[in-house]
RNA sequence: CCGCCCUUAGCUCAGACUGGUAGAGCAGCCGACUGUAGAUCGGCUUGUCCCCCGUUCAAAUCGGGGAGGGCGGACCA
């Protein structure tokens, strides 16, 4: 494949690269590779799906790709999964990314899956580890974690070895190419500083878009109508996005509008599909998209209302997210194992 | 090891001194207005008052014990 396929498909729909010219370096040479890192906590939603349908696009620009489900990470994180849950929670989140992976059209079986507690526990992970630590100021590594690890009052140790372990997580993966969504940006600057000093290299990095909150401001773990979770039912994600902040005319923080350009219309462009909203003959009849730029256009002219758009869009939403939510429906013990009090 | 402080609604907290049916703001939910949502009005809901024992007719409140969290002191061979 020519290198400038490549790295059209490797940067398509990204939020940043750093730095182009490193990346087109290492796109011009032989297999390069990837990872990402989950932290297996919550319940996996639609913001997930954003970033796994990169995956697809590695693939197919021949980059090998490793997953990192980074069971220690999700307890080190204020402990945001318990201990005891971590070995289920890690294999719901592994199953349901090769579902997402699958329903972006790429083969789950060439995504090398990982855990960490396969590697970050060995002597010689300790022993750099504890070498970071004592070179890494305490405000640094606050610094580069504080878009993802969880900001207390009572801030724990844990939270500052994050960063760090995901630093070396990078080198002992041997991943040239770093991916993760945008609020990962502080960690893995860090990780070019420090890595060269720990025997690695500075990874390239590549950064996913963060899909806006349905109730408008940024998505929320925590507030489950600001998102769509990937075994909503269809009326679930119908009533979701039918609730959803969604201004006439207006792009900005619209969660309706990203979904269908980050998830949506790239799977409809993948199945050479089209969008196709169903509307009352008094506003205009059905009308039909190609392009999610034709979309947005309509929408930001007044042509296409709110009104019209989000049923339409929680349809497609739905369909784009059906077969992982049968692929959970067909294991209910995963949800239950993982999270036995929501689902126990 | 010692001392001091904190724990009440989903969140931030008031109420405790002086015992008498547990409150506010925010959030949430429901209506009105919009051909969606939001904003704005109008209305509504929410509780092991951290746990146990005791005093009392009556305990969030007083006494004792415990748990969790925070802060400080001491120790620094």
């Amino acid at each position: 494949m020519d290198p400038a396929e490549r790295t059209r498909l490797v940067t398509r729909h990204v939020a940043e690269v750093v730095t182009e010219e490193e990346l087109e370096t290492l796109v011009g040479g032989e297999s390069p590779s990837a990872y990402i890192g989950y932290a297996p906590t919550g319940e996996m939603h639609i913001g997930h799906f954003t970033t796994i349908r990169k995956l697809a696009d590695f693939l197919r620009a021949d980059v090998e790709v490793t997953v990192l489900v980074a069971d220690l990470h999700a307890h080190l994180d204020d402990e945001k999964s318990p201990f005891d849950l971590l070995d289920a929670r890690s294999q719901y989140y592994e199953e349901t990314i090769r579902a997402m992976v699958e329903a972006a059209g790429a083969d789950p079986d060439r995504i090398e899956f990982v855990r960490g507690t396969e590697f970050e526990l060995s002597e010689d992970y300790s022993v750099e580890l504890l070498r970071m630590a004592a070179e890494t100021t305490i405000s640094r590594a606050q610094r580069a974690a504080s878009e993802v690890v969880r900001q207390t009052e009572n801030p724990k140790l844990g939270g500052l070895l994050y960063p760090l372990m995901q630093s070396l997580d990078v080198k002992t993966l041997g991943a040239d190419i770093a991916y993760g969504g945008i609020d990962q940006r502080g960690i893995y600057m860090l990780s070019r500083e420090i890595l060269e000093d720990h025997g690695g290299d500075p990874p390239v990095c590549l950064f996913a878009p963060l899909l806006s909150g349905l109730t408008g401001g940024k998505m929320s773990a925590s507030d489950e109508q600001s998102k769509v979770n990937l075994n909503d039912s269809p009326a679930e994600v119908e009533e979701k996005i039918d609730g959803a902040y969604c201004p006439a005319g207006e792009v900005e923080d619209n969660g309706v509008l990203e979904y269908l350009r980050y998830l949506v219309f790239p799977i409809l462009d993948e199945r050479g599909e089209q969008f196709v909203a169903e509307r009352p003959d008094e506003y205009g009849g059905n009308v039909t998209f190609e392009t999610y730029e034709d979309l947005e256009t309509a929408f930001t002219s007044g042509e296409l209302h709110p009104a019209d758009l989000k049923p339409a869009a929680a349809a497609y939403v739905s369909d784009v997210i059906d077969p992982i939510r049968q692929r959970l429906d067909a294991q209910p013990e995963l949800l239950r194992e993982a999270y036995p009090e929501k689902y126990g």
